[in-house]
DNA sequence: GTTAGCATGTAAGGAGTTACATGATTTT
DNA sequence: AAAATCATGTAACTCCTTACATGCTAAC
């Protein structure tokens, strides 16, 4: 899955805001999160996890607190210059929050930005759907031929599931827009 | 999207067994047919193009039927060879067949396979996404913890898709099931 | 006449996978 | 005792994207 960009940097940076956490640990929490798809390898995530180091946005752990330290592993935090860059991502409006893979990360993180970013990024996402099924529509209007039995079956498989996480997202805003206090109101509770 | 494999030659295969067509068209084509995610860049179609030529997978068609050539435009039509290639390609069963990309293509092209096939892939798919299921079930079981509010939609969500995913498999497969005769019978009329 | 779309390519580079390499610890 | 899982890494390679390069044709 290309994930594109600096996707694995922001998650990293995500999941130590969490907690300390050693390379091992992180590969398997980014797999629960991300694993949707194909899961992260090792030369991944490492040679990911030493360039950070490298731009000082993490640093190694040395005093560990637990009892038994087993062997040697290596458990990283977050700089003061990780939180910063960890909070500039996330600030981020316009395509690269809302690409495919880089909205998951973004929304599993949401509790760290603002209403006001966390609306751009929903609208950004929603509408970048929204085009996509207009583009469908509107090319499959024109190469009607097509009667294929799996072909058309397919894109209409594809063409409601993108509807439904149009129909998701455009809850989620209400239920932004909604959210004056700390916790929304529980307005609707079917489905 | 880590497109794994040779996604893009059986896509390619599939597309020209339908008609002979030049690499912009197949492109488009191709990015209307697994354009759910990113496009497929010029960079990426063409060097392919040229991969199966040497490999004599498609040959390139000299004589033009349309009447205004408009300009020197390459027309590819599949060999013996490819015509082979692809059915041995549609034939295989196992894991290469049911990961998420190239699950698309296959079905997008299921009316060149034969019911075997078209039901051990299907039931393969479905059994990936069971697995995912479970292991997330699991997973979330152990680490309760997480209480964030979008953690656990993003969960919730992603969740649901499988498990919708895992429903329209089962209609399918129940479908080419109840397919005896060349064409099935119009038993289910809604939905 | 100029913008948008058609049409084909190449070169450099990024991001990630596979396979390799190693070894400790826990479970069966 | 063996197998599974924990744990960290490196090297080679593949696939694909981005950016560059070129030029024609249709529409506005």
């Amino acid at each position: 899955m290309a994930r594109r960009g600096d996707t694995i940097e922001l998650a990293v940076l995500g999941l130590l805001h969490e907690g300390p956490m050693h390379g091992y640990e992180l590969r398997k929490r980014l797999n629960l999160m991300l694993g949707w798809g194909r899961l992260l390898s090792y030369g991944s995530l490492y040679p990911a996890l030493k360039k950070m180091l490298r731009g000082n946005l993490i640093e190694e752990v040395t005093g560990t607190v637990s009892a038994t330290p087993r062997r040697p592993r290596i458990t990283y935090q977050v700089t003061e210059r990780g939180t910063s860059e960890f909070h500039r991502l996330m600030s981020e409006v316009g395509p690269a929050a809302w690409e495919d893979d880089n909205f998951d990360i973004r929304f599993r993180f949401f509790s760290s930005t603002d209403m006001e970013i966390r609306l751009r990024v929903l609208e950004g996402r929603r509408s970048r759907l929204q085009e996509r099924l207009d583009r469908v529509q509107r090319e499959l209007a024109m190469t009607q031929k097509e009667v294929d039995r799996y072909a058309t079956e397919l894109q209409r498989h594809g063409v409601e599931s993108v509807e439904r996480e149009v129909r998701w997202l455009s809850d989620l805003i209400n239920a932004e827009r909604g959210t004056v206090g700390p916790q929304a109101a529980t307005a609707t509770d079917n489905d």
